[in-house]
DNA sequence: GTTAGCACTCAATGCGCAGGAGTGCTAATA
DNA sequence: TATTAGCACTCCTGCGCATTGAGTGCTAAC
C-alpha cells in the first residue's frame, strides 16, 4: 500500500481541518467538503490505511483522526503552497518597523514584534553576529586624565564603543599614532580574531604598553561578541490562544522553556546555516518544545549571512502562511541591511 | 467596636496562615495555633468583627475568610516586620550579579534577574535614566567621507553615542575643534535641556551648519531619552506557580499586561519619586493587576535617583521578605553606582 | 467574656446515565 | 472491484444528583 493520490488529497484536507479546528476530524466532515464525492465510509477505509501509513493518529476509539508529525513533515515537504500576504498583514508589519537602521537591537526587537502580530504566534529574532564582520576603522579618542574611547567600525558600517582607562602618561599624539598603526595592520581582520592578532602581533613591540593593549583589546572583545545571547521574544503569550496550552501547566511549560533565553538561541544559531528551516513537532531537540513547530529563516548583510528569526508555534500550524511572512521579513531585512552597506561603502 | 490588640493578633495570624496556604482561613485552624489560648467560636465572633470593620471577606458562607486589601495596607503599615535575607539567600543574589558597571542595561537585567530568583515572584528594573545627567564631555569622532561619530559622556561617567552624517566638506580639524567648543560650553548642561540649549546658542553662530547641528542634536536626543521605554523583566512565568493563575484565563490577563512594558514602565516612573512603595491589589491603577501588589525600591546615583525596581506577585504576598530583599538590593546597587561616579570623578 | 453544642450552608467530589460523534465491519450495490 | 449503506460498538462529554466535610452563626451554659 502506498500514498496515491487520492490519499494525498484527503491527509491534505485533513490537515487544512485540523488547523482550522484543533480537534480530531472525521470522516462525516471530510466527504462533505467541497471537491470530495466519496462517502464518509470510503473516507474511512482511506484514513485507516492513512493510520497504517503512519500519518494519522486517533486520540482514542470514537474519536476522529489527527495528524502525525509525519504528516505535516510530509505536508511542508511535497503538499503545502505559500499563502500570499494581504494588504492588511503587509500593512502591519510596516507599521512595526519604525526604527533607525543604525540601531540594530531595536530593528531586532520590532522584527519580532512585527513577526508576532503578523502571525499570532511567538516570534523571535537574533541581531546580526558581527564577529564575522571584518575591521575598518579603529580610532582613540582622547577623553580627559586617565580615560579614551575606543571606536572599532565594521565593513558593514557599524560601529561600537567603550570608555577605557589609559596610561596618566599618554598623550593624544601617541592615541592618534596607535590608532593609525592598529588601523592600518588589522584592517580587513575578522572580529572574532582581532583581540588575539593584536595581543600577540603587537604585544612585543609595544612591550611598554602591553598592560594598556590588553585592557583595550577586552573592552572591544566585550562590545563585539554577542556575549550575552540576545534574544529578542515576543508574542510569548499568543500560545496561551491556542486550546492546545489551556492547562496552566502545558502552558507553564512553554513559557519557561522560552524564557530562559538559552534554547531559542542555539535553536537559532544552529538555524543560521540554512536560509528557511522548519522543525515539526518532535524534530526539536528541546523536550518541551517537542508539540511545537519552530520555522525559521535568515537574513544577510551582501552575501554574509548576519542572523536568524523565526516563529514558534502549535505543530498545528499554518506553515503557508508563515513561511510566506518569513520570507517577506528576510527579504525586506536583507535589502534594506544590504542597502545600508552598500551606502556605507560608497 | 475598634481594633483592639487581640484583634489585631488574629487578623495577622490569619495573614500568615493564608500567605502560606492561599486557601480561606477557619477559625479552628487559628485557636490550634501556637500562642493562642481561645477556642474556635471565640476566634469566630473576632472573625466576624473583622470581617464588619471590612479587613476580612468570606468567599462563600460556608468558608473560611481571607484578608481583604485594606487588612493587607494595615499589614504592611503597621504589623509586618522586616525579614532578614538567609545566606543562601544573599548567595542567589551575588551569584546573578555579574556584570560590569559600565554595561548598565545588562546590570539591570541581571538585578531583575536576582530578585525573580530570590523572591520567586516576577521582577521589574528601570535602568538609569540620564536626562538629569550633566554632560561631561562631548566628541565627535570622523568615521569615513560622510559618516561620523558623536559621543556623548555624561558626569556619571556613561557614553552614549551614535553615527551621523555630516557634510562632505567637514574636515577632521573642524569635527575636533567643535567637540571642543560643544563640550566647553555646554559642560554640566542637563542632558535633557542641552539639544535645545545647543540649537538655540549655537544655531546663528553655525548657520551654514545649521543641518548637521540639528542632525547631531536628534541622534544625542534620541540616545538620552528613554525613548524605549526599557522595562528589564524576569519571571513573569513564576506567577503561574501560585493557585492564583491555576486558571489560563487569568494568567493570560497577567502575562499580556506584564509583556507589553508600558504599563510596568508608568508604575515605575511613578514610583521613582518614592524611595520604597508598596501598591496593594485595588490600589493599582492597571485593572489587570487589580489582584495583585507591587512593591518597588528606587536606587541613586550620589543623591540623584536614577532608577526604580521592583517585584509583582499576588496580593498574598510575602511582604516582609520582599521589602527586605528590595533594600538589600537598592543597597548595593546605590553603593555600586556611586563608588562608580566618584571614581570617574577622581 | 468564653465556650460547647448544634443546625445550617455550600463548594467540592464522585457516580451513573444519556447523548452523540465517530469508528470498523459486513453486506449490498454499481 | 471499488464504493456505499447500515449497524453495532466504543468512549468521551455533560448533566443531574446525592454525599461529604469544612466552616459558619447562634444559643445556652459556664
Amino acid at each position: 500500500m502506498e500514498l496515491d493520490n487520492r490519499k494525498i488529497q484527503i491527509l491534505t484536507a485533513i490537515i487544512d481541518e485540523y488547523v482550522m479546528s484543533a480537534s480530531p476530524v472525521g470522516s462525516r466532515s471530510i466527504s462533505k467538503r467541497e471537491g470530495f464525492h466519496l462517502s464518509s465510509a470510503t473516507i474511512r477505509n482511506e484514513m485507516a490505511d492513512l493510520e497504517e501509513l503512519g500519518y494519522l493518529e486517533q486520540p482514542h476509539t470514537s474519536a476522529g483522526r489527527i495528524p502525525s508529525d509525519k504528516a505535516y513533515r510530509m505536508y511542508v515537504d511535497h503538499m503545502m503552497h505559500r499563502a500570499d500576504l494581504t494588504p492588511d498583514e503587509v500593512r502591519i508589519i510596516r507599521t512595526h518597523m519604525t526604527s533607525r537602521l543604525d540601531e540594530v537591537e531595536s530593528v531586532m526587537k520590532q522584527t519580532a514584534q512585527a513577526l508576532s502580530a503578523v502571525t499570532n504566534y511567538t516570534a523571535m529574532a537574533l541581531p546580526p553576529i558581527f564577529v564575522r564582520n571584518r575591521l575598518k576603522h579603529i580610532q582613540l579618542v582622547p577623553l580627559r586624565e586617565g580615560r579614551a574611547l575606543v571606536v572599532v567600525i565594521t565593513d558593514t558600517g557599524f560601529a561600537r564603543d567603550a570608555v577605557i582607562r589609559i596610561p596618566d602618561d599618554m598623550q593624544a599624539e601617541e592615541l592618534e599614532r596607535l590608532s593609525r598603526i592598529l588601523t592600518m595592520r588589522f584592517q580587513d581582520c575578522r572580529m572574532d580574531t582581532i583581540a588575539e592578532r593584536i595581543m600577540t602581533e603587537m604585544g612585543d613591540e609595544l612591550f611598554e604598553r602591553r598592560a594598556f593593549l590588553n585592557n583595550m583589546v577586552e573592552a572591544i572583545e566585550r562590545k563585539v561578541t554577542p556575549e550575552s545571547r540576545t534574544v529578542e521574544l515576543s508574542g510569548a503569550t499568543n500560545m496561551l490562544h491556542y486550546p492546545e496550552y489551556a492547562d496552566v501547566n502545558k502552558a507553564k511549560l512553554f513559557l519557561t522553556a522560552v524564557e530562559g533565553k538559552d534554547t531559542l538561541y542555539n535553536m537559532l544559531r544552529k538555524a543560521s546555516k540554512l536560509e528557511f528551516s522548519i522543525t515539526i513537532g518532535g524534530e526539536n531537540e528541546s523536550e518541551e518544545l517537542k508539540d511545537c513547530s519552530v520555522v525559521t529563516a535568515t537574513y544577510r548583510m551582501g552575501d554574509e549571512p548576519m542572523g536568524t528569526f523565526g516563529i514558534i508555534g502549535p505543530t498545528r500550524m499554518q506553515y503557508g502562511k508563515v513561511l510566506s511572512v518569513l520570507e517577506y521579513m528576510q527579504m525586506s531585512l536583507s535589502e534594506m541591511l544590504t542597502n545600508y552597506i552598500e551606502e556605507e561603502k560608497h
